[in-house]
DNA sequence: CGCTTAAAGAGACTGTGTCTCGATAAGTAT
DNA sequence: ATACTTATCGAGACACAGTCTCTTTAAGCG
């Protein structure tokens, strides 16, 4: 990540190296302000300001990309998925991958004359340790009294 | 959407009322704070807390469904369709067919042990004429020196 | 009509993301 | 190594989304 940063013009500071070590070690989706927590122990005064206009050149050298989340904007590193499964029952999401076959609308899309950026599959449904407790208590339904 | 929240338990007041038309009359994509502006021409004194408030109750009742979209969280009517091309220009959203194509996945989430309920498809790009509006203002890259 | 209580509205509060600005240090040329 | 240029920095102001609390209001019902 770090060669791709320089090669694109973009001078290696303490902070953006701080940033990108908080990528590494941190989880597949992070949030900005995960970074920054991350970041500080190695540089201990890297600023808000900083992580985002690092997060951005990243995002713009491709080695990056913001995706949206049910809270706020998560980053995941562009070998991760952009297709979620979203459990109804735990709020959980996971990656999965599928853009070999999604991306089969593609052409429909672009025949309305539309500009494709990118795209974002979301399917819900039940993960499998909700389904199976699910069948634990059926009876009680999701009413209001 | 109206009988469902009073099925559901719920009381039809003025300010619900607001958010109901403010959804059926407003864009398939709406913000909080579009129902809010739209919600306040049926009801001047609509609050903010109150917009959430039954933005809450219809996503608990199934008939609305909040989504993560790049620039904040969005509702739409599970009614619609769930293929939309996004258009990040004029905010423009036109449904697309394309359940045939995308349900090919659907044996690969459920390889997961994922049991799929629904899915949404959100393409984000350009829409036509906003991809001409493009052409014009080109030069001005945006290239690092 | 009057009671009970869900719901409303106002506004404080938190957290995210953007922006500006003077200070700093990265890369480069001497 | 030293000096210079300028991208980048950190701090803090700002804008805005979303949550929460508290007091008041009105929906639904007998
Ligand atoms: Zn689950
Ligand atoms: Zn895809
Ligand atoms: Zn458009
Ligand atoms: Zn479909």
């Amino acid at each position: 990540m770090e060669t791709r940063l320089k090669d694109a013009g973009y001078r290696i500071t303490q902070s953006r190296r701080a940033v990108l070590r908080a990528l590494e070690g941190g989880p597949a989706h992070v949030s900005a302000a995960q970074v920054l927590a991350l970041g500080r122990k190695t540089c201990k005064t890297l600023s808000r300001a900083s992580v985002y206009r690092t997060l951005e050149a990243l995002e713009a050298t491709g080695a990056l990309r913001a995706l949206p989340s049910p809270d706020g904007r998560v980053y995941v590193r562009v070998t991760d998925g952009h297709h979620h499964l979203v459990c109804q029952g735990c709020g959980d999401v996971q990656d999965f991958d599928g853009c070999a076959l999604c991306n089969a609308w593609a052409p429909v899309a672009e025949a309305e004359g539309f500009s494709v950026a990118g795209h974002l599959l979301e399917v819900f449904g039940l993960c499998k340790s909700c389904r199976e407790e699910e069948v634990v208590h059926v009876s009680e339904g999701s009413e209001r009294s």
